[in-house]
DNA sequence: TTTGTATCAGACTGTTTGGTCTGGTATCAA
DNA sequence: TTGATACCAGACCAAACAGTCTGATACAAA
């Protein structure tokens, strides 16, 4: 057991993060987290509580970081541009380019392992999903107005700008799952490029 | 155990088919299978020779049903128009008019429960998942191929027709976890809604 | 030096799990 | 009537599981 320079807790959730995306929640024991992490019983149940309570620090870590990529995808895009419609599209474009080396680090989403597992949801877990979902539809929801006052889109369509802003958030999830029944880890890059072009298309008709 | 009409094999597919749906595979016991069916141990290990085996049977039967629905909703969009513009959009109104139907049935998708264990999609059992995918792209990608011939979409914006067809499985995927992450089974409509305004903005752009 | 506390290691335990096995009944062909 | 076979009930079992407990080490305050 090679000891790195990460405390104890943090190399069991990185672990643990790996586990639960690749084979579910319930499908990882907690022997195999700690078979994973290198460390014990004893470590674990130190640091955790009780394995549900594991999922909640997992989630919450998770969240954290998803929010943290939509504060920088709007940073770039309201840095590359002061139109509306070209931020919306360098948002999209900001994941887009990155979806291949997301699709390397990690094959799924802790988010799909979560909510299939109802005993999950009840316990709580799904809430800071929910937060995070709240702060993308927020934020983008925010690009999405500003957009769609500008160019002529929205009155044609009446677009509900807030499921517009969740269909990202959609489009991601699908993607995920669309790629582990095929095996083709491109489907995330080709799905977000689709999501653009939608998007544009939405946003430039007239 | 009160006896209906129906043989004991199929009495525990329905069983276990919402059971894996609401709490994912491995977190469902064949125990809870058997009294959720009001069956046996005998009659269970009777009709499968293990629960991976149940597992197989159980997406058999769903992508077959999942097949069934997209040919539904092919024949409604070709009976409904000749014109192809018409027929992407009555095929998308299709399901969209479907979806508080279908979320009141089930909650979430036996894909996203067989997904998101390893062990599963290792063992074989995404496959019918794949092939219920790619019925629903080969179906969807000729109507939309016919429509991007017909309207001036397809030669501005250069849409992968596959991808593009990939993009309907991936909204409905999306928007059952959506919908379980918030508790809102309405995002599933106003996902099928938000697709449909940009499909139809795409085919439209001229 | 002593006392306390945070951090672990790993043996151990009670329960749940998927799966087996024995026996029983219903049905139908010979 | 007899035998064979499909169908099923439920006791039973070994393995795996989440969680506990005892004891050891490290370090800091007193």
């Amino acid at each position: 057991m090679p000891r790195d320079g990460r405390p104890t807790r943090e190399r069991i959730l990185i672990s643990a993060e790996a586990l639960v995306i690749e084979n579910g929640y319930a499908a990882t024991s907690v022997d195999q987290v700690i078979a994973a992490s290198g460390t014990s019983k004893g470590a674990f149940f130190h640091h955790f509580g009780s394995k549900l309570d594991l999922a909640r620090a997992l989630v919450e870590r998770y969240a954290a970081g998803d929010v943290a990529q939509l504060d920088a995808a709007t940073a770039y895009a309201e840095a590359v541009t002061d139109e509306p419609l070209g931020q919306v599209d360098a948002f999209l474009a900001w994941f887009e380019e990155r979806a291949d080396d997301l699709m390397d680090e990690q094959s799924s989403c802790l988010y799909i392992s979560v909510l299939t597992e109802r005993q999950l949801v009840n316990a709580g877990t799904a809430e800071p999903i929910v937060k995070a979902v709240v702060a993308w539809r927020d934020g983008l929801a925010r690009l999405l107005a500003a957009a769609l006052a500008d160019g002529a889109g929205g009155r044609r369509h009446q677009v509900d700008v807030d499921a517009l802003a969740d269909h990202v958030f959609v489009t991601f999830e699908g993607a995920f799952l669309l790629a582990r029944a095929t095996g083709d880890p491109g489907h995330m890059r080709r799905q977000l490029h689709v999501l653009r072009d939608l998007v544009r298309a939405l946003l430039r008709a007239r």
